[in-house]
DNA sequence: CTAGAAGCTGGAGCACGCTCCAGGCAAACA
DNA sequence: TGTTTGCCTGGAGCGTGCTCCAGCTTCTAG
């Protein structure tokens, strides 16, 4: 078979700088992500780097996604936890989205209304500037 | 040269528990914001206790919004220090209100982006589970 | 084969935004 | 009047989410 060419499957992982460039999380994060769990733990290569898998990549932009939208990483632990058990924790998985999708439709909702007050408080500063 | 008391000034005026409950902040956050001079600083009693004005409140309602919107304290410092300076740091409130305002919109409009590919996979679980 | 770049681990450190004392004076109620 | 409740200050401490570092191993280009 094959000598020292990588395989098609191993061309297929990638780096952590990659994935680091890739995803906008540093180097540093990546590793402190996985060591909390939030990120199972990954591929290595012989001489025990990460190697990155597709699957990998996507939980990763769900993690990010999640994030974002302001979940806590303590959360983000207990449904990487689900997910590490399989399917049949998708029920759970399930329930603690939508309960994160609600309380993110109501946090821009807050945030929109905020966003009026501000709108309110700018237009009193023009008609300041305007009238003097 | 206010030292008298039992004014109609001194009854519109609040104590900092009433002031806590007012805005939902703590008193230890009320005294940490006037000590970074986020509000500036508050009238006393003859004892030396803070007494908050209706401006003081409202000032704190403004910083309430700000914040809630995800400024920064050291960004607050810098418009509660315009603010301090008077009507001539208009132009420049105005500017950093309008800032705020479009990063604002901006992080609404990532956050609904967000929200939908969170309502996919919601999607996606829940095909997962009809089908099962 | 080798130099330099990239990656590893465990653990310390940091920025932010509060939060919690201790020890003491102020105010309100009975 | 007393005593209970409230507020004061300065400063230490904390939870979160990274970020940095030392000392060492692995990879890769030439």
């Amino acid at each position: 078979m094959r000598m020292t060419e990588t395989q098609p499957l191993l061309a297929e992982t990638l780096a952590i700088s990659e994935v680091a460039t890739l995803t906008g999380l540093s180097q540093d994060t990546l590793r402190y992500y996985e060591k909390s769990g939030l990120i199972s733990p990954v591929g290595r290569s012989a001489g025990g780097q990460r190697r990155y898998s597709r699957a990998d990549i996507s939980w990763i932009e769900l993690l990010l996604r999640l994030r974002d939208t302001g979940m806590s990483v303590a959360d983000m632990q207990r449904f990487a936890e689900m997910h590490h058990h399989g399917d049949t924790t998708i029920p759970e998985r399930l329930d603690l989205l939508r309960r994160h999708r609600d309380r993110l439709a109501e946090r821009i909702r807050g945030l929109q209304l905020n966003g009026q007050a501000l709108d309110a408080k700018i237009a009193y500063y023009e008609d300041f500037l305007e009238e003097s």
